[in-house]
DNA sequence: TTTTAATGCGAGCTATTGCTCATATTTATA
DNA sequence: TATAAATATGAGCAATAGCTCGCATTAAAA
């Protein structure tokens, strides 16, 4: 029914071998999601494509649910690292070219893994955010929202529902085309470019 | 004494009380993904709710995902005949208000019912398309499509490119809108707007 | 080496889910 | 009214899920 109380830590890997198997259990996790979706997404198979067994996945996560929670924050905060080092490495160059940069990273999270993103995307809502990933999503935010703050550009709405918009259109068109079975991600770049700068009323260029 | 001996089709409904069951099943089903989202989506819940036995849940749906197929498909041929009647009731004028008019309608469809309409969504692909889905769809896009086309708009990209594009930075606002629990519709029309009116090269007026 | 802690294992328990079927009740038909 | 057809019921079955627990194995500490 209504969700548990939090995913809270089990065992934090000491040695070396079970740092391993915590990171085999996520990838299996993130590839199991990929692959079959929600349906074939059980702690047995978890555990069997991580190629270690139910006994050890249960002495590192509490429940089923804090596997996903750390793949969903383990994905936010890769995501906010990319868009922080774009945008540090951006500062001195034209915005126009930081906006194409941080269009590439987004779409490069979800564009290879569409299905992956996409279900990682409804479980954030069904975990909630009390588990650090409030955090992550903030400082992704904050990329685009300073960007966009610093700018001189005459935003067509308020500062923070411009931020929401961008993302959301890329986010829809991204989704999109991932599910549609698109592969040019040039192509890609380029429609939501230029949806981003229209909608920002920037010449596309 | 039963002419039939292997699974048949599931019985149609003949009188007017096992129709009435039909529609609360699927009324039922519908509550249900919204309010308690995939987990608590049963089948003895959803028979429960509706106020039925799950005994003649199962005369009318011969398992689960039938269910889930035929709440996808009324909700898409829903929303496919109001965008052609809005597109039959604005033929004579101009091209713009119609573009408002089925703005408003997805955002309508989208909106109010955010989770329903996510994992409606979700559930399309995983069902696949084989149960007159493909038609529902295309009937909608079809719309957008012919406007776009019988436009004198000079079109950023390809007609089918464009035409998806809309439909998906539309979608990626109002998803984004609806679980951010926004109850603006007005102002989150004038968005999309913006967005749809910029991304086709139009002035925003 | 011996001892202790960390890690790994997987059969199987408990709860739940999708679904059936024998039976009961309501409506249509003769 | 009598008979058949349609509809409704819900206890319970088979399958499967999440998860535990006693024990084996490996690595670190003494």
């Amino acid at each position: 029914m209504t969700p548990d109380t939090l995913p809270k830590p089990r065992k934090s890997p000491v040695q070396a071998r079970s740092a391993a198997t915590v990171e085999a259990i996520l990838e299996a996790a993130a590839r199991i999601l990929e692959s079959e979706g929600l349906d074939g997404y059980t702690t047995n198979a978890i555990a069997k494509r991580a190629g270690v067994s139910v006994g050890s996945l249960y002495q590192y996560f509490p429940n089923k649910d804090a596997i996903t929670a750390a793949l969903v924050l383990s994905d936010s905060e890769l995501m906010a690292t990319r868009m922080q080092e774009v945008r540090a490495s951006y500062t001195a160059r034209p915005i126009r070219e930081c906006i194409d940069a941080l269009i590439d990273v987004a779409v490069c999270h979800q564009f290879d893994r569409p299905m992956l993103a996409r279900l990682i995307d409804l479980e954030e809502h069904r975990l909630g955010q009390d588990f650090g990933l409030k955090a992550a999503k903030q400082k992704i935010v904050m990329v685009v929202r300073n960007l966009l703050e610093s700018s001189e550009i005459d935003l067509p709405f308020d500062l923070d529902t411009t931020t929401q918009d961008v993302f959301a259109l890329a986010h829809g068109i991204t989704d999109a085309a991932g599910l549609n079975g698109e592969t040019d991600r040039a192509h890609l770049n380029a429609r939501i470019r230029h949806a981003v700068l229209s909608y920002l009323g920037l010449p596309t260029s």
